[in-house]
DNA sequence: TACATTTGACCATA
DNA sequence: TATGGTCAAATGTA
């Protein structure tokens, strides 16, 4: 998409409107986010490890419900960046800027290439939970940091000649308890990920182009040892699709719960 | 045995 | 030449 400037008016440096306005300071928005998010990790660290020991269909459901929720925090966080942090973005502040030109303005390269660009990157304390299938393909000692940096690429590059990488190097410096980590992704996945017989121990987070339906929740499985990190493909066949429709089903059910209930009861649901 | 990870070597770039 | 990214053989695991 060629840009044209023409639209574009001059920059405001001050906010005119702040309550329309696109790009006015988000950080401590930002900040409450991510400690949800780390909350969240410690959470499920601590849940589902008691669902191991029931493998049914929950243990299923709960992992991919924390995955919803690291996602919904992740993009909340990258949302909330793209309007403070592009030089740019200030434009959308400007008083003069009518709906139709903001919109158009979200459609041309400068916003396109920031937000769909080269790379992106988050921080998160789970740092193997985004809904993709990664093989790692190596691991460099990073100069003035002492931990390693891991390269991963998408599991169907050669299949499906998708050519999304990422790489996972623990932060420096962490302000909370939780070790965090710096995701870098290259490249989009151009894959389907769910071919072949990836039943879920389903944890999705952090995926920038991903959606929240459940249709697309079921469809991105990524199999993640809770132990190692290290990623399997738990071989289920028949099984594994009557287990996703079911799950679907469930899916749906507790979408249509009501949700003024003191207490979320998933049994009663069932 | 198949597939994933590890790790040293190689390559590109600044 | 140092650094970071990728390759591919060796190794590990289920």
């Amino acid at each position: 998409m060629k840009l044209h400037t023409r639209y574009l008016p001059q920059a405001s440096s001050t906010c005119a409107d702040e309550s329309e306005c696109f790009a006015c300071d988000h950080q401590p928005a930002i900040n409450e986010i991510e400690k949800v998010q780390a909350l969240v990790a410690q959470l499920r660290a601590i849940i589902l490890p008691e669902y191991e020991m029931i493998p049914d269909l929950r243990l299923e459901l709960v992992s991919q419900l924390f995955g919803s929720l690291q996602d919904c925090a992740s993009k909340a966080i990258l949302e909330l960046q793209l309007l403070t942090t592009h030089p740019n973005m200030n434009v959308l502040c400007s008083n003069s800027i009518n709906k139709r030109e903001r919109i158009y303005f979200m459609h041309t390269n400068i916003y396109q290439s920031w937000r769909y660009g080269e790379s992106t990157s988050y921080m998160t304390p789970v740092p193997h939970y985004d809904g993709h299938q990664w093989r790692k393909y190596g691991q460099k000692n990073i100069t003035n940091s002492k931990h390693q940096r891991s390269y991963y690429r998408c599991t169907y590059k050669h299949e499906q000649n998708c050519m999304a990488t990422k790489t996972v190097q623990q932060q420096e410096h962490n302000t909370t308890e939780t070790v965090m980590y710096t995701v870098v992704y290259y490249a989009h996945h151009t894959c389907k990920a769910n071919t072949g017989p990836a039943l879920p121990h389903v944890i999705e987070t952090s995926t920038p182009q991903s959606a929240m339906s459940p249709d697309r929740i079921i469809a991105s499985q990524e199999t993640v040892s809770p132990h190692t990190g290290s990623h399997k493909i738990l071989e289920n066949g028949h099984a594994t699709q009557q287990l996703t429709e079911d799950m679907q089903v469930l899916l749906k059910k507790i979408a249509c719960a009501p949700l003024d209930s003191d207490i979320w009861e998933m049994d009663a649901i069932l």
